[in-house]
Formats: C-alpha cells, structure tokens, sequence
DNA sequence: GGTTCGCGCAACCAGGAGGTTGCATTCATG
DNA sequence: CATGAATGCAACCTCCTGGTTGCGCGAACC
C-alpha cells in the first residue's frame, strides 16, 4: 500500500492537530459546502501564498480531512467526512464519560434513601 | 478583569490545538472522570517529567478545557466540559454542512423525474 | 525545627510549524 | 510552438513547542 494513507486511524490527536489552525480551518469549512476547489482558487481567499495555503491542504490530506485529485493541471481538493466524524465521537466518549461522573456524584451526594 | 481567562470563546481553533497531542489527550482523558488530581499524580502515569506534565496542564488550562485550583500545597486539576461541547458543536456543523451538500447533489443528480 | 514533598520559575536545547522567495515543470490555448 | 496559468520542489528564515535540568520556596509532617 502506498506510505501516505492514513484514513483508517484509530489515534484522533493528529485529526484535532490539524484541525487546530486557523487557516486550515477556514480551509476546511469552505470545503465543507461539498465543492472541490483548486489552490489557486482556494489560496485567493487566504490571506498569504499559495505556497503555505499548499502546505496547510497536505496537512489537511496527511490527516485525511481532504482528498486530492489531480484535474488537467490543476489540483482540486474535496472535503472528506471521515475523521471529522471521528473526532466528534471522540469528543462524545470524553463527554459522556465526563456525564457519567457527574451522574454518579449527584446520586452520591443526594442520597435522600 | 484577568487576562488569562479564555472560558466563553467562539474561536475553535486553539481548543482543537490543544487537543491535538497524544499527552494533553491522555491527560484529559484522565481527568474526564470527573476527579481532581494534583500535578504529581498525574506525572506518574506519564511517561515524562512533571515539569513537561505542568505545560501540558497549562495549556490545557489556557483553553478552558481543565481548571486549577490549589488546595494545601498541591494543585488539583479538573476536567472543565465547556470547550469539550463547544468543539463537538462545531464539528456537527461542519458535518451537517457536508450532509446536506449531500443531499444537494444526490437530488441533483437521481432525478428522474 | 528540620526534612521532605509538591510546586513554580528560569534557562536552555533540538526540532518542527508556518511562511516566504525563487525556479522548474506541466498542461491548456491561441 | 510560444505563452501563460497552476502547480511542485527546494532552500531559507523565524518563532513556537515539547522536553530537559537546576534551583528556590512554601506547606506538611515527624
């Protein structure tokens, strides 16, 4: 298999890694509307290069939240669904286990039986 | 008031940074149980030295995510749920933006009448 | 009251992240 | 085929991050 398909994790820190940057957040949530967009279109909204908006889109790719096809001479990036679904239930796990705890507080402290 | 109180903030972005290292990841996996632990304890468990445990805490601490509080000579760290949701949040409004571009394009492109 | 435990502060260091510039390459197009 | 647009590659730079060590200080405890 090729060395830079990493889809299938099961560690979610690279996911919320790339996630935690402005840029590459406001990359993804223009991608969000199901569009695939080219660099040159997607950099004209960045406010830098297109070299780093390059950049932030493999991190975005090495961490599976975009895929990548190649379109005459232009690439187009389209958004992929998978890790963020992910990291919500990530975040569902840490919460629920997080509710959990509070409910059996609550039933510890009120014990009125 | 202090400046080092980012509790109620609408930007994503630092709380997915925070979240994006294996260690603060254990760190408030740790703590999501709902008991405080003090910055010895939870150096135990890491594979690390409690001065790289106590940057770890404070940029959690930074993002809302734990809260500090000293009792004695210790202080004890807590899971903090805000920022947990709020980031949980966004993703569903990403997820929901992919899903109904979805939707979109399945009507577009299925129609047969 | 001295010792020990828990912590904070500061300096220091290697490596990576984010960004820029310059140049080569590839594809579309008149 | 010559030109221009879209991209890739590589070098370079600055700053932050993650980690260490050493030391000082206040709180507990015998």
């Amino acid at each position: 298999m090729s060395s830079s398909s990493p889809p299938a994790d099961g560690d979610p820190a690279p996911v919320f890694s790339a996630l935690g940057d402005p840029t590459r957040l406001a990359l993804l949530s223009t991608l969000s509307d199901g569009q695939p967009r080219s660099i040159a279109s997607l950099s004209a909204d960045a406010g830098m290069t297109r070299q780093a908006v390059t950049k932030h889109l493999r991190v975005l790719e090495g961490a599976g939240l975009v895929s990548n096809i190649r379109v005459g001479r232009e690439s187009r990036f389209a958004f992929a669904p998978g890790p963020v679904a992910r990291a919500r239930s990530y975040l569902d796990e840490v919460s629920a286990r997080w509710d959990e705890a509070l409910e059996r507080l609550r039933a510890f402290v009120q014990r009125p039986d």
